[in-house]
DNA sequence: CCCCCCCC
């Protein structure tokens, strides 16, 4: 791969593991808008983003959990900062990108869910400028908040929810938004969140959600079912 | 090309 932007005439098969709404966005530089995808396969898992034409094209086009071969687009490096994906590179659809759905019957081989799990006994430890993935029993469940944001005075909704997991380590999450309002469970869930961020306010540690789509309520998965049997 | 992610 090259260091600079470039459209190679590259080909995956990989699975849809995450899809975003569309964002709208407006900076100095212009604006637009997009959705990205987290896209798995044998090999691992990249991010794709579709911006302008091609998040009209593609939205409706690229379904969660659905598999498909695309071909050609932009490759460029990936920034950690705002991923928990282990890739140091990122896609970016282009008008060359072509997209068709895979009927191949090998596809359910490849995995719904990949997670790199970080125990809460080393968050502290944990570089803080890269996302996390984490998996923790819902302990107890705060209310929806409503709070003003002092920078810009916008309205906020929130929901800390109170994590514990197999290292008898506890740790509150906070959902922000429409994921703060759409927290409905009950009892003790066990969740799985992709790509949170550290906090360190008020001295201790804690955790907070970033962007959206990315809570799994007691994933099928080989550590939820452990987690469970600790619990 | 986004990349803001907020509060105590």
């Amino acid at each position: 791969l090259c260091k600079f932007e470039c459209d190679f005439r590259w080909c995956i098969r990989a699975r849809v593991t995450r899809k975003t709404d569309i964002r709208n966005w407006s900076n100095k530089r212009g604006d637009g808008k997009l959705f990205s995808v987290d896209l798995m396969d044998e090999s691992g898992e990249i991010r794709a983003t579709a911006f302008n034409q091609e998040c009209d094209r593609l939205y409706s086009v690229l379904q969660p959990k659905q598999v498909y071969l695309i071909r050609g687009g932009i490759i460029k490096v990936a920034n950690r900062q705002f991923t928990s994906i282990d890739n140091d590179y990122e896609l970016a659809f282009s008008s060359e990108t072509q997209v068709e759905p895979c009927k191949d019957e090998n596809v359910h081989k490849l995995p719904l869910l990949s997670f790199r799990f970080v125990k809460f006994d080393e968050i502290p430890r944990t570089n803080r400028k890269q996302l996390i993935d984490i998996l923790g029993v819902v302990e107890k469940i705060g209310e929806l908040e409503h709070k003003v944001a002092r920078a810009s005075q916008r309205e906020l909704l929130k929901r800390d929810l109170f994590l514990i997991d197999d290292t008898k380590t506890a740790i509150t999450l906070t959902l922000w938004g429409n994921e703060a309002e759409n927290f409905k469970q009950h009892g003790h869930p066990i969740i799985a969140v992709k790509g949170v961020r550290i906090s360190d306010f008020g001295g201790g540690v804690s955790l907070s959600t970033v962007g959206d789509g990315q809570i799994h309520v007691d994933p099928d998965i080989p550590e939820a079912h452990k987690l469970r049997g600790w619990f």
